[in-house]
Formats: C-alpha cells, sequence, structure tokens
DNA sequence: AAATTAATGTGTTAAAAAGACACCAAAAAA
DNA sequence: TTTTTTGGTGTCTTTTTAACACATTAATTT
C-alpha cells in the first residue's frame, strides 16, 4: 500500500473534491452532399473571440443535459433536425485549445442530406454550407477536427454503408457512386461499383427512374431500412483497402 | 438573424458565462494477454463511493493539463510505463453516470504487455489482472465502457497490426495465434494465419528459438517497428469480415 | 535406441472476389 | 436519322481466400 492517509481515501468526497471543474463543450463536423461535392456546415461567427472567422457549430454542455441530448439539442438548432446521423469523433483536451477559458470538447461527426435541413434554422446560426476542398481557416483546433472528420468518414465508408445519410430518400446508382468519388477524390469503376453495391442487397428498385436526368433515366433506388440497421456494423469492401 | 441581444452575442464573455463547469475524468480499460487469455487491468476499490467494489482505473483531469497528460500520467500511476499504447474510446457523459457528482468521462483503450509494467505499481492503486471471461461486475457505467473496448480491440485488431502492443518484444507466431483466438474467441487455422502475417512484412526474424518450448522450438520475431509505425494505420485483413 | 507424441513449418489446390474491359440501351440534341 | 451522353449488364483474367496434407523438430515414453 502507499503511504498516504486511509482516512482521505475511504472519505466520501476525497476524490471528487480535488477535481478540477471544466467547460465541456460540443463541437459539430457536419458533412453534406450536393450531388457533385462534398460539402462542410460553417459557421462565421458574429461574436467574439474570433468574430468574424469560420469555426465548427458547437455549444456547451449543460448540467442537467447527457452528451447525447446536448448533441441532439445543438444539431437540432443548427439544422432543425431531430434525427440527425452522428457519432463521436474525439475529445480534445489541450489547456490552451481555447484562449478565453480551458474547454473541453468533444467533437461530433455528423451526417446529413443537404436538401432536408431548414435552411432558416442554418441562416439564424449564421451557418453555409462549404464545399470541402475550399473550405477557409478554422478558429482553435476546429481544423484538426475537421482533418480527422474527414480520415474518419473516408475510412467508415470504405467499409460501412454510411454513404447513404448524406443522400436523399431515393437516390440512382450512378449518384452514390459521385458520391463516393467525393468523399475519395478518385474515379471508381462504373459496372464494379454497381456490382459491389448491390451485392449488399441493401438497395430496394422503387421501380421509378430519376426524371431529371436528361439522357438515360437511373432507376430510383430506396435503402431497406431494416436490413441496414440490422447489418450496419457488418463489413463491406466498399472501397479497396490500400485507397483507403 | 434571431432575436437575442447582439450586445450579449458580442460581449467577450456571453458564451462562455453561461457554461456550466464538470468534473471531467479519464477511465482506462486497459488489456492485457498472459499467453492463453486476455485480460484486464481493474481496481478493487478501497475508497467510497461503491468501496470493495471494481472499477476501471480512473483519475480527474487537471487544470493545467491537458487530455493527453492526463491520460500519461493516469496511466504510468497505474503501470509504471511511460510509454503505454492507447486511443481514446468514447466519452461518457450521461447526467447520472457517477451518482456522487455531475462527471464527464473519457474512456481510453489501453494495451501493454502484461509482463513488462511495474506490478508494484498496479498493487499500489489495488489493481489485478482478471480473465476477460471471468470479469466481475463493475460500478457505474464502466461495464459497458469494458464492452465497447472490447467491440473496438475486435474491430481494430482485424485490420491493423494492433495486437502486437500486448506480447513481448519477441514472439513466435504460434503465440500471436493464441492472441488472436482469445481476442476473437475462435480458432484460427495455423497455416492461413501464418501466411497472411509473414505477407504484411512486419515481423523480423531474429534469427532465436522459443527455448521455453518443450516440444519444437517456434522462431522468435520481433516487429519492424519503423515499418510497423509507418504503416499504422494501413489495412491488413488478418479476420474475415464476417467473423469480425 | 527406437517409437511416440505434441507442436511447428511449408506446399497445393479449388473456390471466391476483385479488377479490367466491351457491348448494348435509352433519351435528348444536332 | 445520326450523334452524344449517360446508364445497365456481361465476361474474362488475376488475385486472394479457404480448406486441407505432409514433413520436421525435440522431448518423452517404451
Amino acid at each position: 500500500m502507499q503511504s498516504s492517509d486511509p482516512l482521505t481515501l475511504s472519505s466520501p468526497m476525497s476524490r471528487y473534491a480535488h477535481g478540477e471543474r471544466l467547460l465541456v463543450a460540443l463541437d459539430c463536423i457536419v458533412f453534406g452532399f450536393d450531388g457533385d461535392f462534398l460539402k462542410l456546415l460553417l459557421v462565421k461567427r458574429n461574436f467574439e473571440p474570433e468574430k468574424g472567422n469560420w469555426s465548427l457549430m458547437g455549444g456547451f454542455v449543460e448540467r442537467n443535459e447527457g452528451l447525447e441530448a446536448a448533441a441532439n439539442r445543438i444539431l437540432f438548432e443548427l439544422t432543425g433536425l431531430k434525427d440527425v446521423y452522428f457519432e463521436q469523433l474525439q475529445t480534445f483536451g489541450d489547456v490552451d485549445r481555447d484562449p478565453v477559458e480551458r474547454t473541453i470538447s468533444v467533437a461530433l461527426f455528423a451526417l446529413i442530406n443537404i436538401h432536408a435541413h431548414d435552411q432558416d434554422a442554418a441562416r439564424a446560426q449564421n451557418a453555409y454550407w462549404i464545399n470541402m476542398d475550399r473550405r477557409p481557416e478554422l478558429i482553435f483546433d476546429h481544423g484538426r477536427m475537421v482533418e480527422l472528420a474527414l480520415d474518419k468518414l473516408r475510412y467508415k465508408a470504405a467499409m460501412h454503408p454510411i454513404g447513404f445519410e448524406l443522400l436523399p430518400e431515393k437516390f440512382t446508382i450512378p449518384q452514390l457512386q459521385k458520391l463516393y468519388e467525393a468523399i475519395y477524390n478518385q474515379p471508381l469503376d462504373r459496372r464494379n461499383f454497381s456490382r459491389k453495391i448491390l451485392s449488399t442487397r441493401l438497395l430496394i428498385d422503387t421501380g421509378e427512374k430519376n426524371e431529371k436526368s436528361t439522357t438515360k433515366k437511373a432507376v430510383l433506388y430506396k435503402l431497406d431500412q431494416e436490413k441496414y440497421h440490422r447489418q450496419f456494423n457488418s463489413f463491406h469492401y466498399f472501397i479497396s483497402p490500400g485507397k483507403g
């Protein structure tokens, strides 16, 4: 045993009394896809510090609010959506990451259908969709967060059918392929891609066709939601390992 | 724009003043491997609350200490090691997860060579190695943390050469195979496993043999450290997808 | 000393998956 | 009607995986 006072150890508050209370924030990396480019929902700050500069959407965790609840609240404030797909990315806790006050930030990684959210909610937060490849410098360590989120998106989407979260309810295989090409920034073979996607048996042919097309109209598919959620953690090699 | 007072928004402290300060803890899921079984380093609490019950090793993040530094400090207190392999698992923040006071906990996932750590340090923390398949009930949400950590270990080890962190510097391929069989709780084909491992070119033949063996002595390999770190994030399908 | 036993190391073959590529169909524009 | 663009499906080759058999080493038993 160590030499510390056993009374201190066994006193109910001992371990808690010494802990420092810190601000706990959530920052959201929100991805979207407009049909051609991978996009990021960024906030132009109209408050200090760093007013006028770009940042991620964030907020503090409140005392009587769980982490999940806080995430849903902040994503709702930003998008007007109640059921945004998100996962934890990583928690950032460098001492000086926020110059105003020591803040621990839990970074979230969210995927939304860019056409389905509430544009007014985003505008109220001063948020705009920015192409991933033209994103500006971000405040604090937000740039690092975005890089990690892109890594995670690429990592997960290569093996799990996560990409569907970025598409509308009904979509075509060429649209899905364009999404994957945007995520990995590389062309994919149309025929092999189609075969791979269909072999997952996750898509249901709606019988409809994409009337917007000016040439041959592609078949519109929808997700087999039940199967999708059941198999969510199983593997599919959408993108070959060496390239992810 | 929303209707809130622009002065409040642009006041430097506005957003921070409302944030609640919370305790931020780290909890460590520490895995080891004794040659036969996957093990967990657990603490028998000698302090309240839940004195006498089992928990993960944890501690609070201090005011002038980054998250990484806190992790290294706590892992050092537990193992006496300075360079423990760890990753963030997930951050837990349910309101009532700790009955004493609202606490956000960053759960860490650590892998150590069970024979290389400081046994006295562990004893000072009242920590013991427990077989994964005989682990007791844990306090708070620590049981959930361990389940998630096992999922993550299985997930990562199936594709990345992370398992080496649990082995001594020199090891044989049969030892590595036993580790994988313990992680996935399933037998693997000796010949296919060996071929797969050697095809990564990550192992260097030391020329030595495992003299402890009572039958045919297996070749001792060591990691090609440089290559290991360089290729750390690349994929190797050690375990076939359907089984991980 | 020979035979037995338990564990290690390597090779072979068939099946499955991935990758490269060619052709046909639909719809609008020239 | 021809051309252009995009979408859908098929085939062949190469690579990878999975299943399996046999030979080797070293200690123990007979």
